[in-house]
DNA sequence: GCGCCAGTTTGCGCCAGCGCAAATCGCCTG
DNA sequence: CAGGCGATTTGCGCTGGCGCAAACTGGCGC
């Protein structure tokens, strides 16, 4: 059963394609689903597919040789990913965990020379959002070297909502169950800390937060956080 | 005058061009002599040339908006930089200061798209170098996340040793001037620390170093000091 | 050859945030 | 609806490394 060309027409990615060339994109794909933390690929494996999500929500995890883990980042719907292949790598550079119940397109890497040389829009398409990845690490690196924690949460939690964000009554929600760990592996510090600032915020009417759930109440007072060192 | 061939035969990016493809490529370049310490370009200038490094070192560094700076990276004799455009970017995202006198070629911005498409071993190389950065990056935030200051300078010590060390009587010498302040800016920390750091490695004789000159002189037992607590 | 200055060293006090431990709380399962 | 488990909260003590300040030094320019 082929695909249907209405999954990806509306993906920036896809934009300025045909129906014809869609379907000939999607001939070499196909629909897979991932239940609920189960990994897409993992780090160090070798690098078969590139793959484009559909529906859900991913983490994206690197592991240290003695075990700690760090979320490089998570990926939204209609985001491309596990690109190695296309920047040289023959392996993936990190675990994709599904964070959420998700739908993912799969095209084995093979079909990648022919694919981006025949509509050279995907390809830029492609590297441009390398580029956006390259720069946001190094704006974590920034990050890292120069701000405190309490300053860092505060932005990690101001990205999430804006890249996933869902409006509620009380205020904006981040679409997927997160855990204080995994904010804590998002900025460098730990779960304990984490639960402390979020308690401190809760209690000043910044957020709303219950188990793997976060809700932003006052985006610009959290802005002001990120920021300064008042709020 | 045109440029002569030989001096990107030997470049492996350029690697199984023939001569008359590496003129046309010249054709498009020009060459340009940056004083040490000199700007090549700036951060959120408009991004209208690409570079190579044909002789020196380049330092890469991003300033926070309250004006705290960070090294990116180094360039080194050979890399391609400055790629902004190719990843669609409008601005460059870093400011590129040669660290001693530099020798760069430089092509504007419009000659990419026909380029790549006609060199696709170029295109390809340029993206390989990215995805290698990109993976540097991601790289250095889990060391940030999860390493103490000490390991890290002793990391960013190897690294710049192995990037661009040169053989000397004593050890392995770094082959450009970084002061205590660079390698701070490099891994996060304050020139206090890693002065502090310096001082205490020479006397256990693993390094020598002087007025922005570091040579390791046991690398061995840096790299100990690199991965654990000891050394 | 001398003076100046950027780069470096070092002492001291302090505190943000980690590590450990224990209690509590929601949610899911049977 | 009871039990159990993973997630969260919170207290406590400690310390790595920062901030400040002052002294020192190697090299370059005059």
């Amino acid at each position: 059963m082929p695909l249907d060309r209405s999954i990806i027409a509306r993906l920036s990615l896809f934009e300025g394609l045909g129906p014809a060339e869609l379907d000939s994109i999607l001939r070499d794909a196909r629909s897979v689903r991932f239940a609920k933390e189960t990994a897409i690929f993992e780090q160090e494996a070798e690098a078969r597919s590139f793959y484009v999500l559909l529906a859900g929500h991913i983490r994206v995890v690197r592991t240290t040789p003695d075990g700690r883990q760090v979320i490089a980042r998570y990926i939204s719907e209609g985001e491309i990913f596990g690109v190695a292949a296309a920047l040289g790598r023959l392996t993936y550079p990190a675990t994709a965990i599904a964070a959420v119940d998700c739908v993912v397109l799969v095209w084995p890497n093979a079909v990648w020379p022919d694919l981006s040389s025949r509509f050279p829009v995907l390809a830029a398409g492609t590297f441009k959002t390398v580029g956006a990845r390259l720069q946001d690490t190094q704006a974590r690196v920034m990050e890292l070297a120069t701000e405190q924690v309490e300053q860092r949460v505060a932005s990690a939690l101001l990205r999430l909502v804006k890249q996933t964000g869902r409006k509620t009554d009380a205020g904006i929600e981040i679409d997927f169950p997160i855990s204080r760990q995994d904010i804590a592996e998002m900025t460098g510090t730990t779960l304990h800390t984490v639960s402390r600032l979020l308690s401190a915020w809760e209690e000043r009417g910044i957020i709303v937060s219950g188990r793997q759930r976060v809700t932003i109440t006052d985006a610009h007072r959290l802005v002001m956080l990120a920021e300064h060192r008042d709020g």
